[in-house]
DNA sequence: TTTTTGTTTAACAATTTTGTTAACAAAGGT
DNA sequence: ACCTTTGTTAACAAAATTGTTAAACAAAAA
């Protein structure tokens, strides 16, 4: 890998994957185990680096459920599969979508560019197409679409409140984690 | 209010409120319209205003929840109460959350005394009673308060992002956000 | 009044963090 | 071999952020 994805992977790691959100380029450099300078050579500035950062996660998010949701499967199989890539996808980047909020709403932040993804569309279409068939309750499909992330991610977001809150060990909570997909599909269905 | 008060009600403005994490103590000062001087005055270093809020804001979300909790009322009408509380909050501090995960997260941490909260166990046992009674699905009681919270909060702490994702412009998301309470209640009784 | 105590500020000092540069090394092409 | 491009580093400079202090001031106490 060369070592401007090292440096790209490694600020992930920290950013999405251990959420440390203050991370300076030198502690960066240092978990990346180049020079700090590289950091500059290669993005030009900290924020840069945060930029291509943001940029590519939202990418990837995007990317991996326009996959899932345009495949030709029945409805319920095809929720499955989305809970089954966002499920993957929040044990290596538990914080992804925490730290997209924290830049988002940072002081020197450029938004880009916000076309509706076509995929969302064609999901919302096929969403309000089960409504009709009566197999879930009948509202804005946007509210599905709510409330199926937030049964999948909240609880894996909240993990280090919670295990505090909720005094519960962390084996425990992991158990607690493994079982919500059969739980979600429970409360979504019927 | 006191200047010290009004530090901190800043800080938990800047917080929470706008979810700037990335806050330095200079704004903060000009937030308040204060000399900076003043917030090593009171609480001598940058990182002790920090654990000072951070402190304050679990406090206040346990003694909320306990409040409610404790209630003599219908099980139905205590989540309820639950839901209108937890949403009047959120609309104040839409990133109380996401600022103690962060802090958290954070290097120069220290964890504090971590007692269940009495509250707490009070509650999961009036859930394990609904769920004898067929009111709510049998699972580990944890996961229905997984369930409750996920779809209260994570909605709301995403806005940012899912407004732009789901290109939903701001009107619309907060008529989205109103509506939640009954399809939250729906959702999570059969 | 005088003293004491607590509050507030500007100025300064120290530290941390970021950005730049110049020198050097490695790789690739001619 | 030579030259050019690219990658890498240490050292330095600049900027940003935090922490401290002394002095001014006001309010309360003696």
């Amino acid at each position: 890998m060369s070592k401007e994805e090292l440096i790209k992977q490694t600020a992930k790691e920290l950013f999405f994957g251990k959420g440390y959100l203050h991370a300076t380029t030198q502690e960066i450099a240092d978990a990346a185990g180049v020079n700090r300078a590289l950091i500059n050579y290669y993005f030009r500035s900290r924020d840069l680096l945060f930029q291509t950062v943001y940029l590519e996660a939202v990418e990837n998010l995007r990317s991996q459920l326009d996959e899932v949701i345009y495949g030709d499967i029945p409805f319920k199989e095809k929720v499955s599969l989305f809970i089954d890539v966002h499920m993957k996808e929040l044990q290596r980047y538990p914080y992804r979508e925490s730290f997209l909020i924290t830049e988002i709403c940072s002081k020197n932040f450029v938004l880009e560019d916000k076309k509706k993804s076509a995929a969302l569309s064609h999901f919302l279409k096929e969403v309000v197409a089960e409504m009709d068939k009566g197999t879930i309750r009948k509202y804005d499909p946007i509210q599905f679409v709510f409330n199926l992330t937030s049964l999948i991610s909240f609880p894996v977001i909240m993990m280090p409140l919670y295990k505090k809150l909720l005094d519960v060990p962390k084996e425990k909570y992991k158990q607690l984690l493994s079982e919500r997909k059969q739980i979600i599909l429970d409360q979504i269905f019927n």
